[in-house]
RNA sequence: AGAGAGAUGGCUGAGUGGUUGAAAGCGGCGGUCUUGAAAACCGUUGUACCUCACGGUACCGGGGGUUCGAAUCCCUCUCUCUCUGCCA
């Protein structure tokens, strides 16, 4: 969520760089005008409680000195009927107001190229190198298949297409690129390993701004109010919910792997085959919480830990930089982690690291206590930051299909190899 | 799922209608003392919003109500604990 007095204070800056997202900027107008309203009848509101407030204490004084206190108490009543209709004005401009911000997404930052859609996304680098094949590759579906190591087939007879079903070494190696990750992240990296809940309440989807503009995209158990997470973002940052933390313990890096629920609302019939797009998956996330000064110096950590994943995977990998206005909702600056697909001929998303700022935890109230040099203590916003390192299901696409073998079989990376305890399947 | 108890500041824990934003203790921060540290002592220590400022308003799990006035009374929801049931 964007702060209320960034826009009050400066619209045109805010309505700038919404246009770089491709957003209409009218809304800033619509805000403009309720918060005024809102002000406007606050102080109202509020010297009317001041004088409620008085009054009161000079009634307690004249019981106490057992003075007749009718006529006072018969004034102060009309305020209290005032106050309540003003409350109640207050009350529907703040729920106006939530409502139209709830739906306005980051503001870019300064350094994230312009550009309308995905195809001005940049390419800011590349790692490692099409291996020239001999053969014409399998897809991954076909590999699972012949191996016996995916079944789609009985995936979506267990719950419905996009419910991938591992099997043997398929199982295996997907467990061993899991522990893999996390074993990276935990002892090389500096992440804390945490593994949460798979449901979240409202107020934690609220948190993450997942809810309420993409309610539609998830998978929701109204008997609870629980949705299913979309992504360990929404857990993750949820530990620290209300939370005031302390300077010296930021930053703070989180790293923990799920299962991922997401509806793909809308997405049929684009990339629907096998893993390349489904509603269940398992993914490596990271998370920090951090001073506003270091966020984009952990944005570069984090896009390295997760890359380097790829190196000692030794997969053909690129990274972008989105631009603006394919930037996620929350983000302010994003990176997107490609890996090739050799049978689709085309880059695969395994990736998104992104710095949402202040604007999850704002919403989130996640802050931190700032000693200053005078020995006082100021509250801020702490920076949140996501990466995924990484999502397996396209990864095992790439992997799968750069680790085939021309008589079909798959080579296990290296890497691997000690959680795997079989070298070939 | 049934019965009962409870939810107060960073923590423990008082407070049942009126200067209570909230006692006390612990912790934190600053200081005195000390070669240094500990102990002791003194002071200080919630969050958010409005206001150029003085200052004001709100917040004792969430929401609603009663009242001139609510942490305190009523309703409702959520959560936690104990017992019973069920269960990996």
């Amino acid at each position: 969520m964007l702060d209320i007095k960034l826009i009050r204070d400066n619209p045109e800056l805010v309505k700038e760089k919404l246009k770089l997202r491709g957003e209409d900027d009218k809304v800033i107008h619509r805000i403009q005008k309720i918060d005024s309203d809102r002000l406007e009848i606050l102080h109202k509101l509020e010297k009317l409680k001041e004088l409620r407030n008085k009054a009161s204490d000079e009634i307690a004084v004249m019981k106490k000195n057992k003075l007749d206190a009718s006529t006072a108490i018969n004034q102060t009543r009309l305020l209290g009927d005032e106050i309540k209709e003003l409350d109640s004005q207050i009350k529907n401009l703040e729920t106006e107001l939530e409502k139209e911000l709830y739906y306005i997404p980051a503001l870019p930052d300064e350094s994230v190229p312009i550009g309308k859609n995905e195809t001005e996304n940049v390419e800011v680098k590349v790692w490692g190198e099409k291996k020239s094949l001999t053969f014409k590759p399998k897809d991954h579906i076909e590999l699972g298949k012949s191996l016996d190591i995916l079944d789609f087939d009985r995936g979506t007879k267990i719950a419905g297409s996009g419910f991938p079903l591992y099997k043997g070494k398929g199982a295996t190696l997907e467990r061993a690129l899991i522990n893999f990750m996390l074993d990276t992240h935990i002892s090389k990296n500096g992440y804390n390993e945490v593994i949460t809940p798979v449901l979240a309440n409202r107020a934690s989807m609220e948190a993450a701004e997942k809810v309420p503009k993409f309610e539609d995209d998830m998978y929701y158990i109204q008997r609870d109010d629980l949705f299913a997470i979309p992504t360990a973002e929404v857990s993750i940052l949820n530990i620290h919910r209300d939370e005031i933390l302390k300077e010296e313990e930021l930053p703070m890096r989180y790293s923990g792997f799920t299962n991922c629920f997401r509806r793909e609302a809308g997405s049929y019939g684009k990339d629907t085959k096998g893993f390349l797009r489904v509603h269940q998956f398992n993914k490596v996330e990271l998370i920090n919480f951090c001073k506003p000064e270091d966020s984009y110096n952990e944005l570069e950590k984090m896009l390295s830990d997760a890359t380097r994943l790829l190196e000692d995977l030794n997969i053909h990998y690129r990274v972008i930089e989105l631009c603006t206005g394919d930037l996620g909702f929350a983000a302010s600056k994003c990176y997107d982690i490609e890996v090739w697909s050799y049978a689709e001929d085309k880059w695969l998303e395994a990736s998104s690291v992104s710095n949402c700022t202040d604007f999850q935890s704002r919403r989130a109230k996640v802050r931190f206590k700032r000693h200053g040099g005078d020995g006082k203590q100021k509250t801020e916003l702490v920076h949140i930051l996501n990466g995924s390192g990484l999502a397996t299901s396209r990864l095992m696409v790439a992997l799968l299909e750069s680790y085939q073998t021309e008589d079909g079989h798959i080579v296990v990376p290296e890497v691997l190899k000690k959680y795997t305890n079989f070298e070939r399947i």
